[in-house]
DNA sequence: TTATAAATCCCTGTTTTCGGGGATGCTTAT
DNA sequence: ATAAGCATCCCCGAAAACAGGGATTTATAA
């Protein structure tokens, strides 16, 4: 029996190019193609008579995205799976979606192979994932537990922020109405608090945390 | 008069995708499609009677890749036009390919509207490259040039290195042997050379610079 | 409600950084 | 050969950072 699929991309060629090599396969039957993750859910809501196996759809899109298309479909109909594209892959994209049930995640350079591979694992119940993307996830999940207990306060950040934006004690006093002692009170606790020497190991952690760049 | 291209790109969806939106457009002709460059160099080699207006290529192939394909036809066929499609934007790239005069350059995950445009501009004689691309390798000429004239020795490389690994200036006299007031004057010509303010300033450029890891 | 955490401020003393100087050899190009 | 650049060392004084305490008020969570 025919498989029943949705494909939800905003970019034509790659919708007609994953078409095509859908086409070579003749067990597949594409139910429809939407421009964005609003559509699909119409698609959905309106036919409930209808089985759909798959989605396959892309992380940027206009007005609902891709992840937000995915938990929308894994909250109201489990037995539908979902295979997200991307062009790019960041581990925040990344564990988004794992965490809210994706069932394969592929980028979109990947050769038609392991499109078809994907599809018919996912079909077949199981998840897929290429090892570069399991690594990238398993990778973060360790890198946040080990700095799961650091948690910076808001005020924290702010001070350590214009440490390593080369800002002297009494700068940053000043420039957020606060005594010299406070923010000293602050560069003290950040560097116990974070295990680090100086202002350049401060720094190197605004940096790492994307409070500043480089 | 129709238009003769060369596509070059080893993602099969990605070809098929290029090819159903070209198809749509009357004037132009595939003459050869290709998994690397290498065969499209041979190509191009063996069949000099045709006339050959624009190829399009991936950067990433196997053996051959878009860079090296690029200059090879710029360097030996000074009229056929290049255009190179990417998955990322990293400006090295973008440079590399607009120093060996590509005419144009597009993301993999532009519309098909900006495909079009862009083949047309280019075959009529102009660059197409998007505002985005131009935005990047304009800022990476300039930043390349603003640090032009810095120069560490392989001393100040070493020192600013360890202070950005945390060390105090007398540890790092001890680690290199040297007095301290030798680390100090290095910190001091840092500070003034590099144009920065104290050690987060020394700390940042030795993270962008590679020499320490955030 | 009672701890706990966050934000704020203060003191003392030591060490380091920072911003000026300058000096001496030793290479390396011009 | 002479200048320029590099590596090395030194001094001084002011400013800042570092290390170690502690205190108060206000949220917030247990």
């Amino acid at each position: 029996m025919k498989h029943n699929l949705i494909i939800a991309d905003d970019h034509k060629m790659f919708l007609d190019g994953l078409l095509s090599i859908l086409k070579t396969e003749s067990n597949y039957n594409i139910l429809y193609t939407a421009k964005h993750g609003g559509h699909v859910k119409k698609y959905i809501t309106i036919n409930t008579e209808e089985k759909i196996d798959l989605v396959i759809t892309d992380v940027t899109m206009p007005e609902v995205d891709g992840i937000a298309l995915n938990k929308w479909i894994k909250k109201t109909n489990r037995n539908i799976k979902t295979l997200v594209v991307s062009m790019h892959n960041s581990p925040k994209i990344i564990d988004e979606l794992i965490e809210s049930n994706v069932d394969g995640y592929l980028q979109k350079n990947a050769q038609k192979e392991e499109f078809l591979q994907a599809i018919e694992t996912i079909l077949g119940g199981e998840k897929y994932f290429s090892k570069e993307i399991k690594d990238i996830y398993l990778q973060n999940k360790f890198e946040k537990n080990k700095e799961k207990e650091i948690k910076l306060t808001k005020r924290e950040v702010e001070v350590i922020s214009l440490i390593a934006e080369e800002f002297t004690t009494q700068e940053i006093a000043d420039k957020l109405f606060l005594s010299k002692h406070t923010i000293e009170s602050y560069r003290k606790n950040l560097i116990t608090k974070l295990n680090v020497r100086n202002l350049a190991g401060l720094t190197k952690y605004a940096i790492k945390k994307g409070y500043v760049s480089s």
